[in-house]
RNA sequence: GAGACCGUGGUGUAAUAGUAGCACAAAGACCUGUGGAGUCUUUAGUACGGAUGCAAGUUCCGUCGGCCUCCCCA
């Protein structure tokens, strides 16, 4: 081979078969909790009208301004990759006037998203989220509902120690007063505050909640808090939704200092994390999971005024949790049986046989290019079956065939056409 | 967008500036009647471009990648 020449673009990646692996585990696990809980998949476009995020998530944020991948099409329309979920399926809602469905109507999906940023640990340009969006309901039963389906599927993907941080942003009617408040508190210590968030005062005070510099956090942390500036219906909303944490016993802490990157948001926010006690490894805490309530989102994008939900879950990062976690590495099923064969009319008699195993669905392997039962054989073993059947000459003659048990050794002749019932039993034990 | 470190066959690793080597993996043969082993053979590499120098995997510069941090987020 000479040079490699292409190579994935930086930040993306292939997944490979092995990594697939992981990804098919995910997929089925999120997939039958989902259905459980009445979520029904969609599917959108990969790419969406750039305008639909600028408007959705704020023409001021990273997201839409350093990170999108926006082109222009031939006919002259400007489109972008999609940076994330909710948006477009907010879109959809709308352009098909799902607002006349029975409410609430309850959305996943599972799909690649793309963001221009520079990779690093568990960040890539291309990675894939599996998302809950539920539509049409303002009750707080629905955020804490949203809540426990993650919790859920995150526990049966075997993650332990985990913590959902939540938080209040509050609404349109009482967030511009916090913000002020906030504001004008920030301005009186601005002098101890980092460079950065100097800047953020202005425009963006909320950010500065969440900066990890010293100097800010100090600040911060005698800062006026927006749970205690809540208008009354945001504030009944969250004491609520805390309320029904509590009673499904999910292990939330309130982060006063919790807010998100994405402008949409109103009311509850939520982030999961896995809490790791302070291993000698001081790992940082990678957000595994983020969302929260966008009553605002659907009437900003031009639809009737309808409250929604949802939340979406990095699965590389999952992965990459999954990994840390456990030694042993997964890999897809393999079948349990192998068909080995000798001769040109054990070959053509093994191509009906597996197909008849096929129609059974026993799934088996077998190397029919191959002709010595020796490498067979081999192979056989390195894909670590229970069983080998040997169809030689004198078995395909005489219509019999071999099974052989590969732990054991011991093998036994039986009838051709006894074979599939045999081995139905066989695996069964 | 800023910064740190790194880049040798598929993988893992060697090579004071002086013959790019080893192991594993893979493919084939022994082997068309019985696997885990063996023997033999084969495949395959200094990311790219430039500079210095008799000589560069090794030094220098640039590019491209990887990885990590900041930022931000899933």
């Amino acid at each position: 081979m000479k040079k490699v020449k292409f190579q994935v673009p930086t930040g993306m990646h292939d997944i490979l078969p092995s990594e697939e692996a992981y990804f098919q585990k995910i997929y089925k696990s999120v997939e039958s909790i989902s259905k459980f809980y009445g979520f029904q998949k969609i599917d959108t476009p990969i790419v969406e009208d750039a305008e639909v995020f600028s408007k959705a998530v704020g023409i001021s944020t990273d997201i839409v301004e350093k990170e999108m991948y926006v082109f222009k099409t031939k006919g002259g329309d400007v489109l972008a990759l999609r940076p994330e979920g909710t948006a477009p399926i907010a879109r959809s809602y709308i352009e098909h006037g799902m607002f006349n469905l029975p409410q609430p109507i309850k959305f996943w999906y599972f799909g690649p998203f793309f963001r221009h940023e520079r990779p690093q640990a568990g960040r890539f340009r291309q990675f894939w989220q599996f998302g809950l969006e539920v539509f049409g309901e303002d009750s707080p039963i629905i955020d804490a509902e949203l809540i426990q389906v993650f919790y859920t599927i995150l526990k049966d993907l075997k993650f332990k120690n985990l913590i959902v941080e939540v938080n209040s942003i509050g609404d349109s009617q009482c967030r511009p007063y916090y913000k002020k408040l906030l504001s004008s508190y920030l301005r009186t210590h601005q002098h101890s505050l980092c460079p950065k968030c100097q800047k953020k005062i202005k425009d963006n005070p909320l950010r500065v909640l969440d900066c990890k510099d010293d100097r800010c956090r100090d600040v911060v942390s005698r800062a006026p808090q927006m749970i205690d500036h809540l208008c009354e219906g945001c504030h009944n909303h969250f004491r609520q939704v805390l309320e029904f944490l509590d009673g499904v016993e999910i292990p939330y802490r309130l982060n006063p200092y919790l807010v998100r990157g994405l402008d949409y948001y109103t009311r509850t926010v939520f982030e999961f994390i896995e809490d790791k006690h302070s291993d000698e490894n001081n790992e940082r805490k990678m957000e595994l999971l983020g969302g929260g309530r966008y009553d605002a989102l659907v009437k900003l994008l031009g639809g009737k005024d309808v409250p929604a939900c949802g939340g979406a879950m990095g699965i590389e990062r999952i992965i990459i949790a999954i990994k840390n976690r456990e030694k042993e590495v997964l890999s897809e099923t393999s079948p349990r049986i192998f068909l080995a064969q000798l001769g040109s009319l054990a070959k053509i008699k093994s191509l009906k046989l597996l197909e008849e195993f096929r129609k059974a669905n026993i799934n088996i392997s077998q190397s029919l290019s191959k002709n010595s039962l020796k490498t067979q054989l081999r192979i056989s073993d390195k894909m670590g079956v229970d069983y080998t059947l040997i169809l030689g000459q004198k078995e395909a003659i005489s219509g019999m065939i071999i099974i052989r048990n590969m732990k054991t050794s011991k093998q036994e002749t039986v009838l051709l056409e006894n074979v599939i019932p045999i081995i139905k039993k066989r695996l069964k034990k």
